[in-house]
RNA sequence: CGGGGCGUGGCGCAGCCUGGUAGCGCGCACCGUUCGGGUCGGUGAGGUCGCCAGUUCGAAUCUGGCCGCCCCGACCA
């Protein structure tokens, strides 16, 4: 991508209404942008940020044999009667619930439980059809009191739901210890240090684990130990539960990424969602959820992975992989850095490319903010020298390398 | 939902208290200049001052209502 080309250009100040780092560099960075209260636009670098957090969580959902699938989000109060959530007051707090034009009753989905079983009743009949687990990546719609930190609490915001169905309790928690294994990989492949945290289940069931960063910006508050052996929801935590040989207890605040929980039979139960067990018996399945904020997880990197002069993004997840920065309107510099463009959109490398006519202080500056983690800088200078410069965004190293050899380095 | 703040060219703001018909910086267009960490100079385009009503000879400015955004609290994938 030619910046010269793109949408959106870096923005020079830092938008006023930021109250958070990762909603001031990634508005300032153009990756995303303000809406109304908790709803922003996912702009084309956010987007493909976006893509690659969804990208990654999708293969490791394909990996525990998850079928992907895509659910409404516009729902009829059917379901939701059903299961008689609908008249919740927990539940009205948070879900968007209207009349269209016609006086009919319709809801914007926060969570799929209800749709999910009421999908699985007429595909799980026999034992034979069991276990099974569908996920969705998806938009997903709170109607928070309070919308707030940028990305990390919206009200529209995008949302992995994995749902599972089981025979018996111990195949439930033989899948659920299997996802319980796999999200902390998950979260490590997108740059996130996420421990994995006993806590309530909220408007759910009392058994769930959520995965919580720690950070200074976070809205929950964990317990737990170095070593990893303990960590709790403030909310459940009491001194009593800690084990006597923990040491080193610490507390923290802690952005939450995901949670999973088991579920029992009530959502399935009230979709009236049975199968046949060996002997004819009939019976309901157990279920789990399992969700994932993939925005909110975008949002939780530009808080641990930031400086000063904007985003760091680890590589997984950058929106493009080399950054090339032009100095100068020399021809000779124009044309070497056109080459080595082309050379490494050829090579399959995401590039882009700063060809905007911007001081080299701007180019720094904006490379800086928009945080894409090789940076290489052609100039006169270094065109003397038939080579390029190439800086990490997380380093300070230089390092002059042959314009010959610069694509097979970034390659290999 | 309670408390507080704010809404003025694309962005960031001043002007409002004490009414007289809108200004600054950035960005944008053009000319020249500069070219390794937010160059410099010049010219220019761009705004029914959130919306509605009221007071007044006259409202960005005063009054009322509404809408929207932000912060604190309650709440919280």
């Amino acid at each position: 991508m030619r910046l010269s080309q793109s949408l959106t250009k870096p923005l020079r100040e830092r938008p006023a209404e930021a109250d958070s780092a990762n909603a001031a560099y990634l508005i300032q960075g153009g990756f995303i942008d303000q809406l109304g209260a908790g709803i922003y636009n996912l702009l084309p670098f956010g987007w493909r940020v976006y893509r690659k957090v969804a990208q990654i969580i999708r293969e490791e959902m394909d990996a525990l044999g998850a079928q992907e699938l895509n659910l409404a989000a516009l729902h009829p109060t059917g379901p939701w009667k059903a299961s008689g959530r609908w008249d919740d007051p927990e539940v009205r707090d948070v879900m968007y619930q209207f009349k269209d034009q016609r006086g009919k009753d319709y809801g914007l989905g926060f969570t799929h439980e209800e749709i999910a079983a009421q999908l699985a009743k007429p595909h799980i009949q026999s034992y034979r059809d069991l276990p099974q687990a569908f996920y969705q990546i998806q938009v997903k719609f709170r109607n928070e009191p309070r919308a707030k930190s940028g990305v990390l609490r919206g009200r529209e915001f995008m949302m992995k739901d994995l749902y599972s169905f089981h025979a018996d309790e111990a195949d439930r928690d033989a899948y659920y210890d299997r996802v319980l294994k796999a999200y902390p990989k998950i979260f490590k492949r997108l740059g996130l240090d996420a421990l994995t945290v006993e806590a309530s289940g909220g408007v759910f069931t009392k058994y769930s684990h959520e995965f919580q960063v720690l950070a200074g910006s976070g809205e929950d508050t964990v317990h737990y130990t170095e070593d990893g052996s303990f960590a709790q929801n403030d909310e459940i935590f009491d001194e009593k539960n800690v084990p006597k040989d923990a040491k080193n207890l610490k507390k923290s605040s802690a952005i939450e990424v995901g949670n999973i929980f088991k579920l029992g039979k009530r959502f399935p139960e009230a979709a009236g969602v049975a199968f046949l067990d060996k002997q004819g018996n009939r019976q309901v399945p157990e279920m789990c959820s399992y969700g994932i904020g993939p925005t909110r997880c975008i949002g939780t990197v530009v808080e641990t992975s930031h400086d000063d002069n904007g985003i760091i993004w680890p590589a997984a997840i950058a929106p493009f992989a080399v950054h090339i920065v032009a100095l100068g309107d020399d021809a000779d510099v124009t044309k070497a850095a056109d080459k080595l463009y082309a050379d490494l959109e050829q090579a399959g490398v995401e590039v882009l490319y700063d060809d905007r006519d911007e001081s080299a202080g701007v180019k720094f500056n904006d490379a800086d903010l928009v945080g894409i983690p090789q940076r290489v800088t052609v100039s006169k200078k270094t065109l003397e020298k038939q080579s390029a410069e190439l800086k990490r965004r997380d380093g300070k190293k230089v390092e002059l390398v042959e314009l010959g050899t610069i694509t097979k380095k970034l390659t290999s």
